[in-house]
DNA sequence: CCATTTCGTTTGCTCTAGCAAGTATACCGC
DNA sequence: GCGGTATACTTGCTAGAGCAAACGAAATGG
């Protein structure tokens, strides 16, 4: 387990000709996850494209409704939990629903709200997809760790992870 | 420390109605990995944009060209370094080289191949850039990590690193 | 030394993403 | 219950990203 508690070189190191730079082990954590991300996701996309004609962002709303009870959720719930801004979530619905996956309903009790309805179909495209997903996942990324790692990349994603939206279920 | 070396649960659950997920550290791994990155791409992308005008991949070639000999890279080796597309590069070269920051010169030794130069307008404008943009992901990032952890995030990180592209360094 | 293939780059197209402005509804003070 | 503000979504616009096709130049092989 390398350096472990011990203060080792600061993390911004100066050039002679004065042009900064992270240190070795820094370039590594934060370079490595920008290239990390770019890689997988595209990765990921690619096969989740060709496989089911989903993107990333499609799917995680979708799953996201199949995970919930009613399998319905507000735009504005789906776009805080997924991290992504209102007018895309708005888009993707658009896209998902002319396929069919999902359908727009008036909320009751808030006319202003609109619930995204998983339908059948949504939900058996979604169930397939996340199943080649997740296996896809596990093989690109999770089969490259040990326990030991995964245990530290969640408790330190967690540590990043938005103030939990509230949920609003409206029912 | 949480769970070690033992195995836990396995990585991919099916729920009682047949949808499959992660289990709870898997999501929280591979989830906020996603997460973590598109917020904090978002933040840094904007600061860095509103204080220099710059994205973060147009800051990431800069910086690339700024930290090798004569500043000057073939942009296939450029494109390849940071994990973007050719034809990404060359319009980022576009951009950049529109500003004075950059110029393209014809390899003497290779006709079809292009080199960008830093101009010193880059290199000052790198320099300034970097600077904030170190301290911005410093604050962002390693303030809220422990030295164990950007070991370990630099150690998983490193494996999922491209295999090298030679420099082909053309003089 | 010309034909074919390969390589490095550019360009056309499409898609994703966000911001800002617009619209409609809810809420709040009076 | 009316006017002003806040909220929930939609839409117009712009920018970033990749793929595939185009293009010019090198390398290869009769």
């Amino acid at each position: 387990m390398a350096t472990t508690s011990k203060r080792s070189s600061p993390p911004i190191v100066t050039r002679s000709d004065g042009f900064p730079e992270w240190s070795h082990e820094y370039a590594a954590a934060w370079i490595g996850l920008l290239a990390t991300h770019r890689r997988l996701t595209r990765e990921l996309d690619g096969e989740l494209e060709a496989a089911h004609g989903l993107t990333l962002s499609g799917l995680e709303l979708l799953a996201r409704l199949a995970s919930v009870l009613e399998h319905r959720l507000r735009l504005s719930v789906l776009a805080g939990e997924a991290g992504l801004s209102l007018s895309r979530v708005s888009r993707i619905v658009d896209a998902l629903e002319a396929r069919g996956l999902v359908e727009r309903q008036n909320c009751p009790t808030d006319a202003r709200a609109i619930n995204a309805q998983l339908t059948a179909a949504g939900l058996a495209l979604a169930q397939a997809a996340q199943t080649t997903h997740l296996a896809a996942v596990r093989e690109r990324f999770f089969d490259r760790l040990d326990e030991r790692e995964i245990a530290t990349l969640a408790e330190v994603f967690a540590r990043f992870a938005p103030d939990a939206p509230s949920t609003c279920s409206a029912g």
